[in-house]
This record gives structure tokens, sequence and C-alpha cells, in this order.
DNA sequence: ATATAAATAGTCAAAGAAGGTCAAAAAATG
DNA sequence: CATTTTTTGACCTTCTTTGACTATTTATAT
């Protein structure tokens, strides 16, 4: 039998070709369309629909709130843009970063203003309040976050 | 489902277009143009036409009474991001820290691509391995750092 | 002038409408 | 049978809509 989660997902990317790119959908209305709790759709989001498969999401909540799962381009540059963003990791030091951001300028597929405001994102003194253990873990998710919104 | 906020938010930023600079409604009649209770027109202004969005509200009550909404007059970047810098403080939520970085780009301090990177950088989504306390403090240091990078 | 009515706008809290989190239970997998 | 993945549900947070009550200003009738 198949998995609930598979047939959502399949729905989800489904509507996501239909528009080219993008699925607006409202939490409730597709659990009782399928017919199960509404938290199961943040499961199916959760593990499907991550930055690790080229996917980004924002929701509101509220009156008139949705969810939005959008796909990241996926023509030529960004499949390598995509590829490095997926090299990043979860964890990163500043010098690492700095370097990876020096290198998309380099290639320009970020223009140096860019990379400048990227830098000072993750700079240490922009981390500073952070926990020791924590730093480059943010620093590893600004990052990534950055990046991905530019390609979204 | 589009929410009523948005679109008497909406109406009311063409009015501002319109008239270069200034909006001057009526509470009662605004409401009963939008089949809404009146007080729903002070959630609007309350939520979208705050001094952080770059607003200013003046009102008087009685026979011919009026709410009027004002654009904030900009001033050269520098102060505005220099202004900004010094009123943050040690911490910021991501609601004002994005209201703020929307601001810039309306008055096109910063390009819309700046504000994208710049709100991906404060997001809740790239500071989530942080510890909650420090969320707050972190993401102010992040903006000041970003807009500091600009000025200097 | 003064009191009263009418016309506005403001405040605040409750109800409603979403979505989010987290952990336990159940099912599938190897 | 141990581990991983999926399903479920209780509880939480955010945002919007609504309405009862309040405050202020102007108009009108003594």
């Amino acid at each position: 039998m198949a998995r609930l989660t598979d047939v959502i997902e399949t729905f989800i990317k489904e509507i996501i070709n239909e528009t080219g790119g993008e699925a607006e959908i409202q939490r409730n209305a597709l659990a009782s369309r399928f017919n199960c709790v509404p938290s199961q759709i943040n499961y199916v989001i959760g593990t499907r629909f991550t930055t690790e498969h080229g996917y980004f999401v924002e929701s509101r909540r509220g009156g008139g709130g949705h969810i939005k799962i959008k796909q990241i381009a996926v023509s030529k540059p960004y499949n390598r843009f995509m590829h490095l963003i997926l090299s990043i990791g979860d964890s990163i030091s500043e010098h690492a970063a700095a370097a990876h951001i020096n290198n998309f300028v380099d290639y320009m597929l970020i223009t140096p203003r860019d990379g400048m405001i990227m830098k000072a994102a993750i700079g240490s003194k922009a981390l500073k309040s952070s926990n020791a253990e924590n730093t480059d873990y943010i620093r590893a998710d600004i990052l990534k976050n950055m990046l991905m919104r530019l390609i979204v």
C-alpha cells in the first residue's frame, strides 16, 4: 500500500509542475483532502521538500494563511550553484565561508556587493552573541539561506 | 483566499502613490466600502503603516473627522542607515528587522536583491540553531553589520 | 453660552483562522 | 528484533476579524 506521505509528495509535485515551479497550499485543506492530521503535511514538507531536495518553503499563519513551496530554478548555472550550496554542509568556519563567497563572486554567480553583504552577515562580529558551539552551525544556515534566496 | 487586510493595505498605498505621499481617509466610509467593521481599518493601519514601515499617521474625530497617513520623507542613505544602526539596540525581532529592510527597499536605499539577501540572513530559518534567548541579539548584530558594511 | 445630539475615531479583548512543534504510537524495513 | 520512517494527536504561536465600549469633535437647539 502506498504511503500517504508519498501520495502527498506526488500531489504537491504535480502542482509544482503544472504551475511551473511553485505550489501554494493550505495545510488544513490538504490534510482533510487526504484524510490525515495537519501535521502530516509538515512531515511531508520536512522530509521531501528540503533545501537538499532543491525546494524553498515559506508560510504564513492566521486568516488567509498558506504554505508556499518553491522549486529552485533548475537551469544550468543554477545547478552548479546548488551543488556548491549543498557542499557547504551543516557547519562552517568564517574563513571557509568567506572563501566560498569569494568563489561565488569569482564565478560571477553573485555580485561583489552581494558578497560584501554576505560576508558581513557571517562574520564573527555578527555572530558574537551566539554560543561558541553553535556559531559555525548558525553561520552555515545563514550562508545557505542567503544563497538559496537568490535562486528561488 | 485574499486577506481583507491586504486588500485595504493595497488600496491605501494606491492613494498614497497617486497623491504623491499622503492618503486622507474616513474610517467609517472605508469600512463600509470594504464591508468590514471600522476597527479593521485601525488594524490595517496599526500593522501596515507604522513608523517602522515608514509612515506617520494623524487623525481627528468628530464631524468631518479623518485619518491621514503620510509617507515619511527620506533622508540621505547614510543618515538613515546610521540612524537605524544606532536605534536598533541590542536586540530585534524578525518582524521588525524585515520591516526596516523592506523600508530601505521601498525608499530605494538598497536594491530588492540586497533586501532579499538581508532578510534571508536574519530570518528565523537562518537562526534556528541559536539558543532562543540569543536569537534576537544575534539578529541585531547581523543586521547592524550588514548595514554598516554598506556605508563604510 | 450651554447642554445635548450626532458624527467620527480609538481601544481592547474575544473569537476565528490558519500554521508550527514535539513526542508517542504504529508501521515498515533490513 | 532493532532501527528507521510514518502516522497521529495534544498543545502552542501567529495573524485576522469582529464587536462592545470609550473618547473626541462638531453641530444644533435652548
